[in-house]
Parts: structure tokens; C-alpha cells; sequence
DNA sequence: CATAACTACGACTTAATCAGTCCTATATTG
DNA sequence: CAATATAGGACTGATTAAGTCGTAGTTATG
């Protein structure tokens, strides 16, 4: 209830492993798998998605890796958590689908009130970056 | 991710109902589930669980059903989590559970940092109450 | 130019959790 | 004692999360 996914944990762990190195610094995905001794191949594809989503640079073939775009204080976790489950984190699911998934939608009493602890958790997730976790 | 599960959406939409109208009243677990449109024997047991709390006092037998047992201010989400969930609302299971229940403990290098972000949360739910999302 | 060391990505399997249903017991009223 | 409630255990099915596997493409280097 209410936790983050190993996903975005693993994420966090190594994008963690990264800004505790000088920065420029390239890591393979293996070899922060080992380090945070987590499943290589979850991990790889965690890597890929903030790669594609320009968080993480990535060079391709042998001697390759990741590195970190943007400094630390610039990444917000909402947007890691965002990147990696592909879909900005709500508290009911009818803030990111919207009606159409939501069998009791008109009936429902609870979705505006709830709008505020939404907004505050949005805040807390905005204002949280890489930096504060390291 | 990060989601409220259907028994606290429900649960929220019981005590929301109760809070709405004069206090004292009392309400029986068909009758919510009708207004609500919600399924009546998942209704049925969160109640449970909120009157073996404390936080609903229960009447059984014909003409019986459920009223708050505190003041709307009084009720804190965090609470009304911790209740229906059996634990308290945490970003990551070692928080509520510890190291037996994390392979990665030791290694873990996110577990420490993380919890300036689960102090905030904590912070965020104790201090909406029932009577903000009345 | 072949090979080793990488990233990229889709398909699949398994495990775990959540949601929902059903059944029976117990309490209370009239 | 019949009707209407709460109380609560057991079960099933649906959904999602976690983890695995296989393969293709990229690049440095001997």
C-alpha cells in the first residue's frame, strides 16, 4: 500500500550509485547490478527506460554504459517514478486514466476530495531530488 | 504505484457518507454499499475492521449498523489506512516489516535515504483528516 | 574482420497480491 | 422464532508485479 515498485527501487538505487561517483562517470548495467545486488536484467531495462527518457546517457558496444544527464539536484523523483512505470504516480487510479477505467466514476464521492492529498503528495514527489537521497 | 487500495477507496466513501450527515446516526452496511455503489461484502468487512478499531461503533442485530466514534477532525487518514490495511502506509516494505522480510537488506543502499521521504508522507496523511475530504 | 562486451527490446513464466464471492455463525428486535 | 443485522473464515478469480530468456544491434580492439 502505497509503495514503490522494485522497479523504481532499483532505479533509485542506482541512479544513487551514479551521483555518489564523480560525474561524466560511465557504469555498465552489470556492474551496478552487482554493486546494489540486484537482478541484472530488471535493472537493465529500468536503465533503458530512463535512458530513452533522456534522464540517463547511454553509449552503446563495448566500453559502453550510463552516466547521468542532468545533475542530481535537477531529477525529481516524481519524475524517475514517472520514466520507469510509465505513468505519473497517483493515489486512485482515476487521476491518470480518467473515467473511461473507472467502473463507479459518476457515483463516486470521494475522487474530488481526495484531489487535495493528490496535489500534496504531487508536491512532496516534486520537491524530493536525487540529490536529498544520495 | 502509490495507489490506495479498493478497500480504503471504500472505506473512505463509508466514513465520508457517515461524516455528511448528523452524527450519531447510524448507517448499515447494505445501505452504504447502495449509495455508494459499491460491493456490499468487501463493504461489510472494512467496516469490521474500522468498528474492531474503534474508529465505528457497531450495533448488531436487526436495526443495528455503524456510526463514527469520533470526530471527523479527529480522524486521520493515516490512521484509516493503517486500520483497513493491517499495517502502516509505507514507500518500502523494510520499513514496516525490517530485514527479515528484505532479501537486500544489508546491501541496500536506498533504505536510509528514503526515509526523509517516507517521514513526509508520514507527516502528509497524519494531518488530513476525514473532515478535508468531507 | 572476428570476437568480446556492451545496450536494446520483445516474449514469456512465475509469484504475489488484490478484489470479489460465498457460507456459516452470532446478535438483536419485534 | 422469523427477519435483519454484524462477524468472520474460506475460497476463487483477476490483475499486476517480478523475474527470466532469447535475440538483435552496436562498438572497441586484437
Amino acid at each position: 500500500m502505497l509503495q514503490l515498485s522494485k522497479k523504481v527501487e532499483y532505479g533509485l538505487m542506482a541512479l544513487r550509485h551514479m551521483a555518489m561517483n564523480p560525474s561524466g562517470q560511465f557504469f555498465t548495467a552489470k556492474e551496478i547490478a552487482v554493486r546494489c545486488d540486484v537482478p541484472y536484467e530488471l535493472l537493465a531495462k529500468v536503465l533503458q527506460k530512463l535512458s530513452k527518457a533522456g534522464l540517463l546517457i547511454s553509449i552503446q558496444g563495448m566500453r559502453g554504459g550510463y552516466s547521468l544527464a542532468r545533475r542530481p539536484d535537477e531529477l525529481q523523483v516524481s519524475k524517475i517514478i514517472q520514466v520507469i512505470e510509465e505513468e505519473k504516480p497517483t493515489i486512485t487510479e482515476c487521476y491518470a486514466e480518467g473515467m473511461d477505467n473507472c467502473s463507479i466514476y459518476d457515483s463516486c464521492t470521494i475522487r474530488r476530495p481526495l484531489e487535495k492529498m493528490q496535489h500534496n503528495l504531487n508536491v512532496l514527489l516534486e520537491n524530493t531530488t536525487l540529490e536529498q537521497i544520495i
